[in-house]
DNA sequence: CATGTACTTAGCTCATCGGTTAAATAACCT
DNA sequence: AGGTTATTTAACCGATGAGCTAAGTACATG
């Protein structure tokens, strides 16, 4: 059985040769077998390890004639960095500066408008979920 | 032989019932008891989990009396943070604003400033490690 | 077509992991 | 001391994971 999508993808990111590979993708898109080289290890071994990423969906693959490009896939990492953002109050002081400032402002906003039904807002719920700089 | 602590905390963060369990304890601190209810498992697996994510540094564990209550550790969520990090722009529209902004102002600087030895900056290695919003 | 290059698949080994039950430890409460 | 509650340790089991070697596939080129 597979196993949820989070899981694997973490799964994958659990191994230091398989990070190794991310953070070589990250300088852009290359073969497999430039992949292997800064191992010690049978070329079989990566294309296991790169078939787990592709799996978790950490990265992708073309085909080039003989080659097979790998380059980074984005939506693992983002679904990695919405779970982490659960947590992130517990560590990210600017981020608890943040919610401060958004709690006064729903105060005030409050304080303006009359108290209508539902106009009751679960902070706690919002300031976990989908957060994004700017 | 102990795995590096990234790896540790990937592979604590790659189990769902583990994952349940951080979930649980960011609403608060709590005993093994209450971590346990939610789940259709034996005491010692529970124990096991939490053994784990106490290894990858993921929780920390007090004592009152025969109590051992649970908490959130933020050092490694802080980790894995920073690793992800690394791979941010390729999913974080805002943040390579951020970066576009950012290598503008450089080239201001550096315009403005007459070129001296060392003046060249690595912006690829900056953008990628210990970034925080403000 | 034959050979070389770039991978992938198959089949094996060994260690680790997630779960179990049974027993041990620890602290509290008569 | 004896019992109850909370939690861990020990010993085991089946499944999965990371590595290997050997063999297979896909494409390019002489």
């Amino acid at each position: 059985m597979p196993l949820d999508p989070l899981s694997s993808t973490f799964a994958a990111l659990a191994d230091p040769t398989r990070r190794a590979i991310l953070a070589r993708l990250a300088l852009g898109e290359t073969s497999v077998m430039e992949l292997a080289k800064p191992f010690d290890m049978s070329l079989p071994a990566i294309s296991k390890h790169l078939k787990v990423l592709e799996h978790a969906g950490l990265i992708s693959r073309g085909r080039e004639a003989q080659w097979r490009p790998c380059r980074i896939a984005p939506a693992s990492f983002k679904q990695v960095d919405g779970w982490l953002g659960n947590f992130r109050r517990f560590w990210d002081e600017s981020f608890n500066r943040l919610d401060g400032l958004l709690e006064e402002m729903k105060v005030e906003e409050a304080a303006k408008a009359p108290p209508r039904s539902q106009r009751k807002v679960r902070v706690t719920k919002e300031k976990q979920r989908g957060r994004t700089r700017g």
